[in-house]
DNA sequence: TGTTTAAAAGTGGCCAGACCACTTTTATCT
DNA sequence: AGATAAAAGTGGTCTGGCCACTTTTAAACA
């Protein structure tokens, strides 16, 4: 009848005991889980099959465990789901392109957004970078397309951008050329000004040079 | 030294170590991974400790295990991450929205992408749809987009919106409605001509009327 | 020889108990 | 009251066992 109760497999049904038991007990994020013992006795299962569970919902970020402390429920932006799933299909994927390609399409739309927001484009933010660059001459690149994506606000676009970027390395971890300097100071200026094409095309001209190092 | 073999836990490494096993012997979707006692003795862990990487992985639906018959590559496609999220995640209205948001930055970017690619907008597919849609006089919708994304190229691009799609379920598996198919023909019509703007302009008139279903 | 059938081996599912390392609580002493 | 040490609590891991199910192997049969 009820697809929980006639779940094959012990480990899948205790996730969603446990799911009702955080639901049931409205236990918060950060706040502290059953013992691993003690939800065995309740639940009538092994503390192994507990484990299976648990130890799926810590990979997941669903849940964190102290050596010695006790098993805790995660705050929400800690969920890993997305570093997992990039892990086994970043895994299998050849073409670095493509990587490079998907990485940039969540930047340019980062760029949109902020273009098309008054309260994203007048940010202290962009003005804080032109310092930067006056005074320092150069910026880490990687640290302006973060703070970029980062303002668009979109929190999983982030999350993939931070995979993606991850697996470029150090091509965009680094400080920026003399050449760069003008470039990047164009698209924040047309991104601060709203305009949207300008600024995409500033970027377009970077990521340009980018590819060519 | 190695973040690998410093992990403090074992079914973490584990985890890390079966995807490396993954790619060394070249383990095909579909094919089977050795046997949890084998997995145990030559990783030097305990089966437990295998389990629980197992499990872990199997909540994801990365692997697929047969009672008796042992455990599995599971394909790309059968990824439960949906399931999960929408379990635990997807409470929150703010994450549900982000999803939508990126799988429609995946969306967009292919048809600016097609609209500027004369070899790609003049593929005989989009034909295809119109002569489908007038004779039934509907399409599905999902089809629709995810011939888009196909035809963009991007196989990353393609493997994340395969994953984001499946959150929203059946707001996109679904034929369309009459006031949708003059707007699919309009999108159709803009990219085939190369008009990307319109064809932008027809993609998002066509999501807001998605959106308020 | 080829087919069917039964036994054996292989494999996942689950549990009980043990020991260790670490943290939190409690009790004791100063 | 504060510091300290003992005890209890908790996660981390391993071993070994038993069951249920599947696959392989071997034997019996036609």
């Amino acid at each position: 009848m009820d697809k929980k109760t006639e779940q094959k497999k012990v480990f899948l049904d205790i996730v969603q005991q446990l799911r009702q038991l955080i639901k049931m007990e409205e236990i918060q994020a950060g706040e502290k889980l059953p013992s691993e013992r003690v939800l065995s006795e309740r639940l009538g299962v092994g503390r192994s099959s507990v484990r299976e569970a648990l130890r799926s919902l810590e990979l997941l970020g669903l849940i964190e465990t102290r050596h010695g402390g006790g098993t805790f429920l995660a705050s929400t932006h800690k969920h890993q789901l997305v570093e997992i799933l990039s892990m086994f299909i970043l895994e299998d994927e050849k073409s670095k392109k493509d990587v490079e390609l998907t990485r940039q399409i969540h930047e340019k739309e980062a760029i949109r957004v902020i273009s098309c927001t008054e309260t994203l484009r007048t940010l202290p933010v962009w003005d804080s970078f032109f310092v930067k660059l006056e005074i320092e001459g150069t910026i880490n690149c990687r640290d302006v397309l973060r703070e970029i994506i980062i303002t668009a606000g979109n929190r999983l676009s982030l999350k993939v951008w931070f995979q993606l970027a991850a697996y470029d390395g150090d091509r965009l971890n680094r400080n920026s050329t003399e050449e760069e300097k003008i470039i990047i100071q164009t698209m924040l200026k047309s991104m601060q000004l709203g305009y949207e094409k300008e600024a995409l095309q500033a970027y377009e001209q970077w990521m340009k040079t980018v590819q060519s190092m």
